[in-house]
DNA sequence: ATGAAAGCGCTAACAC
DNA sequence: GTGTTAGCGCTTTCAT
């Protein structure tokens, strides 16, 4: 067994209780008894044993974090960002995928949970009605989605009951609706009227259907007929013959097309490149989430930038605050035999997006207008 | 307080031990107080607390992971593989970044040993000569090294004591060398002989060093003047004008870069660009890692391909291994008194690379050769 | 300033 | 088959 505060305080000729003291307030022990412990601790290499002083405090300074997937670079920074802050909070990472699969959400917050960790940042399918949200309510764990966008406050007030308890949870992540409609407009913009857009699938992501309502939107506002979204899985098309199709025809082709997702767009181009198109002479391409290899291809794939990083950051500090907000108010409700409320009251962090603009984007050529 | 087992076992009527039994071999209690057990753990929403059980069990089914970055495509997918699995063998994964600092590896390090994690999966800047894996050494805690590539038994021996250790140690990686000196030999064999490398800082990535030796293998191999590597920082070239001046020379210039890296090779073609250079009509670019995305580009970009999940896969699974041959050895040990040796004696696994073909790479224009 | 002791949640002997 | 008890490493009253 490893050296235990036991086993440094017999070696100082001290209690254990003097060398706990030390390692928390210095300030409480005199300098000679410091002196002696301090060389116990370098002669025995002891290093203080987390896992009791977790289960005496009842906390872990640990967080645990569930995305989809590593694969997709977006969730890859988002967690590098929730590493750095965690790491400059003093706070550990414990990490978990879902693979997209939502009877693995469950799973991975219940392990988490197992490890009691403070508190919970987590991307899931969709955070609308959600069983893994609502066991982290009922276990009263503070969490943070990060990328799903909670629908404001409004929308829930004039929603039903069950929708109040959405307005105090957290999220973290761009407007997606709006970022959308931004880039679709920028395409309206550029003289493009028939706008395809290409999403992965409503069911894997919510945020998929929020950016085809901002497609909706940009549509409408343009006084244009919106298409119906194409739903692709696995970020390929080769198998979708009917896309391939009318891919094909020149007379109705759309002239752009518009991505939910920056993988999706680079694996567009690939293959509308296979069918012998022009990017973006033939067809325009944007993306969404301004993946930073996107910036380095030639054409430069136009996006919607969010900044994934930050969001990792943001979502962990607001997680910490919620979590260190609560201690203060479990102590006190453990007082009057009531239970804390660390949830985190309705905030709704809207993290600014920026739109890239690339060759892979152009206006049409004047034959298709 | 969330619920313990005692107030499961006081609701139950039944003692504490009894609960843990039922939690740990269900065999041995009775149906009807099995019965009466799960009804009190439904009704109190209990879940067993693993701190509890780490403390007293002396161990954590946790491992502990650090990379340099995640901003790497190639370290995102082995933690991802990492992660995958740990989940299969019941394992947790505590994650934690070093931005490249050799003096953050051991803090990082220390941070994981503090939360008594069973084993670190690691990718340090030198595996040479590296202070943090010695701490662990000197802790007895299982690691593996992922994509550093330690040096064979056969050069350990003909080297000095110190080396001895270093045997014992386990990486998992491709063979860096050969699969450099294979990439030069295409390029080679394609007609280039003034072949450039590209590398990221030497003392960064021990990696990018054993990737120069390769590429001198291939070029002494071929009776070719080999080129000293151009070291260059954060993955852009805009700043070394040296470069750019050598660039501009169409009589000197090299007829193929080789990048030790994905990132740098696909910097360094939006840099050629810049120039007004062409790829590969002007010069070839070649790369290292095989990240996917550098299938979807237009070129392809040429590069070797490291299985990287997989890495993270053998990685973890290494560790586990030693981790579960160590138990009983520590048990046995702790008997006699003596330290256990949980350290992985000389497990090199050396997974397959690819050569991803790519039109980045083309034989060189006639007039260069 | 320091020590003694209780207890966080759990498992594993050891009784019965 | 079940209960009693000790103890994993630590913090924290409560004494002194």
């Amino acid at each position: 067994m490893r050296p235990s505060i036991k086993q440094v305080a017999h070696l100082a000729g001290v209690s254990i209780a003097t060398v706990s003291r030390l390692l928390n307030k210095p300030g409480s022990v005199s300098a000679e008894t410091a002196e002696k412990i301090h060389r116990s601790i370098a002669e025995l290499g002891f290093r203080p044993n987390f896992t009791g002083r977790n289960l005496r405090a009842g906390n872990s300074r640990t967080v645990g974090v569930v995305v989809p997937t590593l694969s997709n670079t977006v969730f890859a920074q988002c967690l590098q960002g929730i590493e750095l802050a965690a790491r400059a909070l003093d706070y550990s990472v414990m990490f978990t995928t879902t693979e997209y699969l939502p009877e693995d959400e469950s799973a991975a917050v219940e392990l988490l949970l197992g490890h009691r960790v403070d508190g919970v940042i987590l991307t899931v399918a969709d955070a609308g009605a959600n069983a893994t949200l609502d066991l982290l309510e009922r276990e009263r764990i503070p969490f943070v989605l990060a990328y799903n966008q909670l629908a404001d406050a409004a929308a829930d007030a004039a929603a039903d009951a069950d929708a109040e308890a959405a307005t105090h949870r957290a999220s973290v992540s761009v407007d997606n609706r709006a970022a959308a409609c931004d880039a679709v407009s920028h395409l309206i913009g550029l003289g493009h009227r028939r706008i395809q857009m290409l999403s992965g699938r409503f069911n894997a992501s919510d945020r998929a259907m929020q950016r085809y309502c901002g497609y909706l939107d940009a549509m409408q506002a343009a006084g244009l007929a919106p298409l119906p979204a194409i739903e692709v899985e696995r970020h390929t098309l080769t198998a979708a013959t009917d896309y391939q199709q009318m891919m094909a025809d020149p007379l109705h082709r759309p002239t752009a097309l518009f991505c939910s997702n920056d993988l999706l767009a680079l694996s567009a181009m690939r293959d509308l490149r296979a069918l012998g198109l022009q990017v973006p002479e033939d067809i325009s391409v944007m993306g969404f989430d301004g993946i930073p290899v996107g910036a380095l291809m030639q054409p430069v794939l136009a996006s919607v930038v969010q900044p994934s990083e930050q969001i990792g950051d943001v979502a962990l500090r607001t997680l910490v605050d919620a979590i260190e907000r609560a201690l203060p108010a479990a102590a006190a409700a453990a007082a009057v035999e009531e239970a804390p409320v660390p949830v985190i009251a309705g905030v709704r962090h809207i993290l600014p997006h920026t739109l890239r603009e690339g060759g892979s984007v152009a206006p049409p050529a004047p034959a298709s207008c």
